[in-house]
DNA sequence: AGAGGTTGCGAACACTGTGCGCGTCTGCGT
DNA sequence: ACGCAGACGCGCACAGTGTTCGCAACCTCT
């Protein structure tokens, strides 16, 4: 409103503030740091990358941001906001608990390989973040545990979370090392299989695994992995309904 | 070298021999790497300060070691030699694999959190190193699980890691943030608690799990760290036992 | 209009991983 | 015993990193 005075004699000398970019805010900048990291990688990002990116130099960044640890911080949080947990009624049934559970997880691992440098982060600082996103997705994921009716449901929790993250992490790390390679998936498992079959000489059950991967493998790659991380899944859930009191 | 150690180059000034170390090479390198790596965490290992542990140049370690990169890919085979796995014949019986596997599973752990930083590699670069130590080590596990009669063993083995390694990170990584802060674990979780405490207001069942949390944890976190590491453990176990043919 | 606080930025510091070329040392073939 | 090729260690240098500091420009309120 106050920005109508014109203290200049001319239209054409006043800038309108920022014609560019909507100035540079904190949660503009951890959105554009969550670009840098799905596009590049965790070790492309570097605040003086982040600040051309956002026609700012380097330094303006910590203004908004303490650090570039706490940036990171943020970063997680933004992403963890993506995660959807169904609502704990969808449990309350009986039944409906354990899709309700391969919901959550399934959105947990989409949005894990959609940011994989999320895995990166989680590996170094673990999960004490204390972001609001990520504090009201464990509070989702415990009520919908609640509401299935398990007596602890933050061992139920931990058990299920642990499953996912070490699957989830493990997949974007070769999803990360497949795409630094350039080839597609397929490409890349046969280029690699010589050298796993020979590093898997003198190891039977190793060789006959790795025969067999030749062969299923470039087939479809990534309906494979969904099947491994389906059928673990259901391991894990089957343990946990044992658990549950009837 | 042995110029370097005499201020005056003078024939009567020379030693002739080198008697402090035994020379560079590749496997002390990696061992030393893997000290520093373990008292001061990852982001503390740096190719001079390393090479200074070995009363070298810094860039004196390529001539052994490719990239930094290779080199942490051979601490973690260096490390994973640690991690044992029993032999098959304790599960041929039909009631053993599950003390086996059990076993296998603690003795991950226990690597993982002798070695902190492990999770961190493993995070940022997977499991696809082809190192001889992890090579026999997946092996011994496939072993172990094609003997306990499992039809598709490496699916099993696949579910049981992944809940390993989720957990084993986690821990891990909460384990570092500890280390860091300089207190002990019951300490830390004090001092955490009134800020984690904060940040669950209007979450009731995260207020409620973090209530108990504040009154259980700080009796012996390592037990109570221990338990929930063993309760996923057994629920994991129990589904792939469903698995198991009769 | 002046004061006070907020914001952006350039320079600088202490580091990092790593390529290059040079000197030295070692072991082997004669 | 000699000479030489290759391995080895190292100082220098380069490009880049996160972060601090002091200064200038701006916005808002009195």
């Amino acid at each position: 409103m106050a920005a109508k005075a014109n203290p200049v004699p001319s239209v054409w000398t006043r800038q309108q503030s920022a014609p560019d970019q909507p100035a540079l805010s904190r949660t503009a900048i951890v959105r554009e740091a969550v670009v840098m990291l799905d596009a590049d990688g965790i070790e492309a990002l570097s605040m003086r990358k982040l600040g051309a990116r956002l026609n700012a130099g380097a330094t303006s960044l910590y203004r908004h941001v303490a650090t570039k640890d706490e940036l990171m911080e943020l970063a997680v949080d933004e992403v963890a906001a993506e995660i959807t947990v169904p609502p704990a009624d969808a449990a309350r049934g009986g039944a409906g608990w354990r899709a309700a559970a391969t919901e959550a997880a399934a959105s947990f691992r989409a949005t894990a390989l959609r940011h994989p440098w999320l895995s990166s982060v989680l590996g170094q600082a673990g999960l004490a973040y204390l972001g609001p996103n990520l504090m009201s997705y464990s509070e989702r994921l415990a009520a919908l545990f609640t509401a299935a009716g398990f007596p602890e449901p933050s061992r139920a929790i931990d058990t299920l979370l642990s499953y996912v993250i070490g699957m989830s992490t493990t997949e974007a790390a070769w999803l990360t090392t497949v795409a630094r390679s350039g080839d597609t998936e397929g490409e890349f498992i046969a280029r690699l299989m010589p050298a796993a079959q020979q590093a898997a000489a003198g190891h039977d059950h190793l060789a006959e695994a790795y025969a067999d991967a030749a062969v299923r493998a470039p087939v479809d790659p990534v309906a494979l992995r969904d099947a491994k991380f389906a059928y673990g899944l259901d391991v894990v859930l089957d343990g946990l309904e044992m658990r549950l009191p009837r």
